[in-house]
RNA sequence: GCACAGGUGGCCGAGCGGUUAAUGGCAGCAGACUGUAAAUCUGCCGCUCCUUGCGAGCUACGGAGGUUCGAAUCCUCCCCUGUGCACCA
């Protein structure tokens, strides 16, 4: 998809334009932009692409590479993207999305996150052609005098009609002040790095256009504001967010990756080619037509689908090895390839010798097949375990008959017990 | 500091002296159905033990005491959260 990138030349700005705009929520102002691609491949200079990432999270998923992902859209095209580490406005926490005041991190957890940060960003990104800032390097150096000064460009009342502050202010909820200096720190960043662009989520909004204000009122141009929609999680209905469960991390093993986007719904599934891969809006049209005319099964799209990202963050042969052991383990229902050993002896299992037998709920809790003995009973009683191949309810489990390594499925989970 | 409103199981949220781990919703788990889908339907959804049974025991409603045959529900003190007030008083 680098096709575009030859030194010092660039793509006509419409064509740069289809895929610069493909998933974008919003475009403040979409002519400019393309003015500035103009300019761009008339002069020879690369836009100044911008997006600041608060280290607040340990590690990142999916939802957070959307931005990212954008960002090397412009990065294929030959632009210079710009990584920026909010390590310092993340002392302050962004507002957005918050119902209530976040509180701040500690320098070292800013610390150990930036580095999470960079080493999972690059595997989106080309670490060479990238930018790394960190703000610190110029809002550590502002003095009160500077701060009251970029305070004073804007009123109370324009801060108010930002929806969360607005929201709490109608509510009665507590609006730190410290808050209100978050937009003016992340305007202040783009004045500093001379922005010709800032992607940011929709959710961003008020920040990004805070940012052409400050440019404005520094006398450079304004930069350009690209929004990314936020995208949805598993569930589809809520946004991704570890903390709802719905999320996929991009640290996730390969299979467990896979089978997250099995999981999604059709409808869902477009919505992710969009936002998490690189495929042109073109493409992504035609896969849709075939999957309408029936020339295309739905599953046979989601599975290329979950090819494909899960290779972005692994290798292609993981991927390829995930999407043969899904088929295995849940398209032809087998047990999977790579299920886990468990060594357990008949003694931790209360073993009976009279009846060659040991107790199958303490089994499954070895295995880490069921949370307590109390939850291995329930999914006993609700012939939720297979054993060998067939549902078994008993509370014991007589041995003569098995093999020695005794293949046990819970649900979607299996592993293999071995009983010495 | 003063006043008021609150702190219930992963989350939200009932209960406001007495069948019962504690209504309901969400999430979660399992089963059916399917394309492991999604949607839908059904069951489960504190922990331990075993003789797996409409079993036995234990622990739970911010913390500590108290009243009572009996409290998540009443009293006392403490901790925490939110809001309001803080010029006249």
């Amino acid at each position: 998809m680098s096709n575009f990138d030859r030194r010092g030349e660039f793509a006509p700005a419409d064509e740069q334009l289809e895929y610069l705009k493909k998933g974008t929520a919003e475009i403040i102002p979409l002519p400019e932009l393309r003015t500035r691609l103009e300019q761009s491949r008339a002069t020879g200079r690369p836009l100044r692409v911008k997006a600041g990432f608060d280290p607040t999270a340990p590690d990142l998923h999916l939802g957070h590479t959307v931005l990212i992902r954008k960002l090397k859209h412009f990065q294929d095209l030959g632009h210079t993207v710009i990584f920026l580490i909010g390590d310092y406005t993340s002392l302050i926490g962004d507002p957005t999305g918050r119902s209530v005041t976040r509180k701040p991190l500690t320098r070292e957890e800013i610390d150990k996150n930036s580095q999470t940060y960079t080493d999972q960003v690059f595997k989106i990104l080309d670490r060479e052609k990238t930018e790394v800032r960190y703000n610190s390097e110029w809002l550590g150096k502002l003095g009160f005098e500077a701060i009251i000064r970029l305070a004073a460009k804007f009123t109370v009342s324009q801060m108010l009609e930002r929806d969360e502050f607005h929201k709490r202010f109608q509510a009665e909820q507590p609006i730190s002040l410290h808050e209100m200096l978050y937009p003016l720190a992340q305007g202040y960043d783009s004045v500093m790095l001379d922005a010709d662009v800032e992607l940011g989520g929709t959710d961003q909004r008020f920040n990004l256009l805070v940012g052409r204000e400050l440019q404005r009122q520094a006398g450079t141009p304004a930069q350009i504001v690209l929004m990314m929609p936020i995208i949805e999680g598993l569930d589809g209905v809520q946004k991704m967010s570890k903390s709802l469960g719905n999320a996929i991390g991009v640290h996730e093993p390969p299979q467990e990756m896979y089978g997250k986007l099995m999981s999604i719904s059709d409808e869902l599934m477009w919505r992710y080619w969009t936002l998490l891969t690189d495929l042109r809006p073109h493409e992504i049209e035609a896969m849709k037509n075939d999957v309408a005319s029936g020339a295309l099964h739905p599953m046979e799209a989601k599975k290329r689908l979950a090819r494909t990202i899960t290779a972005d963050f692994h290798s292609q042969a993981a991927a390829q090895q995930a999407d043969e052991n899904w088929a295995r383990q849940f398209q032809r229902k087998e047990m999977p390839a790579d299920a886990e050993e468990v060594h357990v002896s008949r003694e931790s299992l209360s073993w009976n010798a009279e009846t060659q037998s040991i107790r199958l709920d303490k089994l499954l809790v070895h295995c880490n097949l069921a949370d307590s003995a109390t939850d291995a009973n329930r999914k006993l009683k609700s012939s939720a375990v297979a054993i060998n191949g067939s549902s078994h309810s008993a509370p014991w489990l007589h041995l003569e008959t098995l093999p020695a390594h005794v293949p046990i499925r819970v649900g979607k989970r299996a592993k293999i017990a071995v009983i010495e």
